[in-house]
DNA sequence: TGAAAGTGTCTCGACATCAAGATACTTGGA
DNA sequence: TCCAAGTATCTTGATGTCGAGACACTTTCA
């Protein structure tokens, strides 16, 4: 099935012959799709009362194990977000409950942001509702595409994980 | 080579071993992949002195071919943001004297968006900047492999592109 | 030990986005 | 013809993000 990017490309091919834009046959999708999937997940977590921001940082915090808590640096690194933005976050999050900060005893410059009891239950509850969703999407492709798929992506997006980040 | 999503999957697994994250495989890499894009995106363009916003509004008239010229609606469909914005970007665009607004001769309702010769050479050079660099970062990949993925990606993001949006 | 460089977090102002609603025009049918 | 519904664009107010810089503390090395 065509979608969007072959016509974008076919626009591109006949406007401007001169160049190869066969790296947009690749790139815009991985763009499109990101797109459509935050537009997909955000009505995904509606049900949860949860933005996908808040998703994002209660779930790192999960991830991580008991006692459930990261400094605001390691939450920077997986979230991909500025400093000031994350302040906000955590500023937010504890406003509502779900998380609290404390001071990290081995660093004075530091803090420890952890997981409430309520935070670890909304995040336990939205993403089981995530993957549902996201079963449904993939279900497009069989199990052997998932992981064709899933193995060309990973070989993308290695080399910018792996960089002095 | 291993990514951040390996590390975040292999997380899951052992935080939730009750819940099946393969979906993750896929759908993590793209959302991660993408936002490095991003990144990567708005620097490439910062020798050009263009947004990404701006880049996408410019390369969607470049595209539609002589006159060079859209309907708000028009952009809207292929840069998937709300109306309250685009009438924000093609204002500002409209100031840098990159385009220009001219009412529509069928439809008074209606607004043609037309690209000036300066949005013109702007859009043209910023593509071939953009397509350079991104083709760096498929060099990870064979050409084969290349196909392959756009072929994936494709049979994902067409659901979405070819729903009543 | 002391100073310089480095690190971790937060503050602040600018700005782009969204959602909802307002406005103006067009279309289809009674 | 006229009205109701539909369509195209713009306006408004709230909000989240970024970038740069401030601040406090830690590390390194002479």
């Amino acid at each position: 099935m065509e979608d969007e990017v072959d016509r974008l490309v076919a626009a591109w091919r006949r406007e401007r012959p001169d160049l190869d834009v066969e790296p947009l046959e690749v790139l815009s999708r991985v763009g499109r799709l990101s797109r459509h999937l935050d537009i997909a997940r955000r009505s995904a977590f509606a049900e949860h009362a949860l933005e996908p921001w808040e998703f994002d940082v209660l779930t790192a915090l999960r991830r991580a194990g008991a006692p459930y808590q990261l400094s605001p640096g390691q939450l920077l690194t997986q979230t991909l977000v500025t400093s000031g933005t994350m302040t906000n976050r955590i500023d937010r999050l504890a406003g509502k409950g779900l998380v609290q900060r404390l001071p990290d005893p081995d660093d004075r410059r530091g803090v420890l942001v952890r997981l409430t009891r309520a935070g670890q239950e909304r995040a336990d509850a939205a993403l089981s509702g995530l993957l549902d969703h996201e079963r449904a999407i993939l279900a497009e492709l069989s199990p052997a595409q998932r992981g064709d798929l899933a193995a060309l992506l990973r070989q993308l997006v290695a080399p910018f994980d792996n960089l002095a980040d």
